[in-house]
DNA sequence: GATATCATAATTGTCGACAATATAGTTGAG
DNA sequence: CTCAACTATATTGTCGACAATTATGATATC
């Protein structure tokens, strides 16, 4: 289960809350697929609530950029595309970067003890079984990171926006890879440039990371001609 | 008049849309001041709607950051810190830095023909009289870079987000500095990279230039002690 | 047979009213 | 006089219905 999302309101109060939640999590797994049309009666009637709220958590997933809207016409999920992915992956090196940065400056001892029992974590799951790691792990590593930036405005782009897409963009192109294993090794670098509180080497690294993840992607999607751009 | 906006949709088709734009500037502006609270009946009052088309528009609002929402209590509009200006800044650093690297990969010739003249008439009207280049033109300029990524993602992060919060604080911070001269001779560096297309060097010129600005008004709130973090 | 036009149906946008929650004011106890 | 609890008020959240716009399908014309 993922850890970093426990802090997340789990009853949210209002049902645009939940329903929002529950919306993003089929678009990610693509029981809404992607591209289909949104149809506000029809969802309505399927949660058992009236449009208002509907239409008030379609507005939030417009923000995160899961679903499109035209006025007068309706909502579609977001069609997946190899050249927005890549558009993701460079803002995600450009971000993270600067959150790796300043977390080395921001980070508290306890924030880093905390990201080093995570690492280890992650090193016995790999042993097991790699998927988790794949799936959900790293991103709880990167969310972290933006977390200990302390740049408030950071991680709300990141919780609102780029998150989901993320995991839309991983969840339904499905990449397993064999960077595995390197990834780990970057990972615990990265964690060791924040704990020397060197951000310009953290940054450094963190950038290098997330393009090398990159690279691997766009590679992988040329060799398996999934998407064609 | 801010002439990169104007191939915004003047004629919004729906109420929730008009209403939007209008809050926009009204919080931009001071109209509504900073950390007021919003009473949607009131508002709804104001502009002669309905409630539900007003909640539409405050939904945009929380989702650019000009305004937070706390469920069964209301909005507020945001309240404006050093601290936050200062993470806007970085991320700018960090973002339009990834702007520049990629306009000067993407952008055509006819793209970079028309920053010139955007240069040349700023210009002409630095001469004449600072204060457009300050306020407008700057915005202008920086802009254009980041649709000349033709990073989608990042423009419409700028358009929807950042743009709108970066100008309610140059607009009620009132910033006017001596580094209009500097800045303007920065452009030209930051155009002449994009020319060659040299990505790297457009990257780095790019960044610097924000760091300067940062700089800058950080030595200016301390100045002034407008603003206690 | 293909295309344009019009009428029908469905969907989105908007409204006003009711229910649920939070705030403010008042009263009472210590 | 201070603080707590309760009542009353106001605000937000939700709902169902109507209006405006768009999509659909049939009909007629070339």
């Amino acid at each position: 289960m993922s850890e970093l999302l426990e802090n997340e309101p789990v009853i949210a109060s209002t049902i645009a809350d939940t329903v929002c939640s529950k919306l993003q999590n089929a678009i990610v797994e693509g029981i809404i697929p992607a591209g289909s049309k949104i149809s506000e009666p029809a969802l309505a009637n399927e949660f058992g609530i009236s449009r208002g709220p509907l239409r008030e958590a379609l507005s939030r997933l417009e923000a995160s950029n899961l679903i499109e809207r035209k006025p007068n016409v309706g909502a579609r999920v977001v069609t997946l595309t190899r050249q927005h992915l890549v558009e993701i992956y460079l803002i995600r090196e450009s971000l993270e970067g600067l959150a790796a940065r300043q977390a080395a400056e921001n980070m508290s001892d306890k924030d880093i003890n905390e990201l080093d029992v995570l690492l280890e974590k992650h090193q016995q799951q790999i042993k097991q079984d790699q998927s988790y790691y794949q799936k959900e792990g790293d991103m709880d590593f990167h969310f972290r990171i933006i977390k200990g930036s302390k740049n408030s405005h950071l991680i709300d782009m990141f919780s609102n926006d780029l998150y989901h897409l993320i995991r839309l963009y991983r969840y339904q192109f499905g990449m397993v890879s064999k960077r595995v294993p390197r990834a780990f090794v970057e990972h615990g670098q990265i964690v060791d440039a924040i704990r020397q509180h060197d951000g310009e080497l953290a940054q450094f690294l963190m950038s290098r990371h997330i393009r090398s993840s990159r690279i691997n992607v766009e590679k992988m999607l040329d060799e398996h001609l999934a998407i064609t751009d």
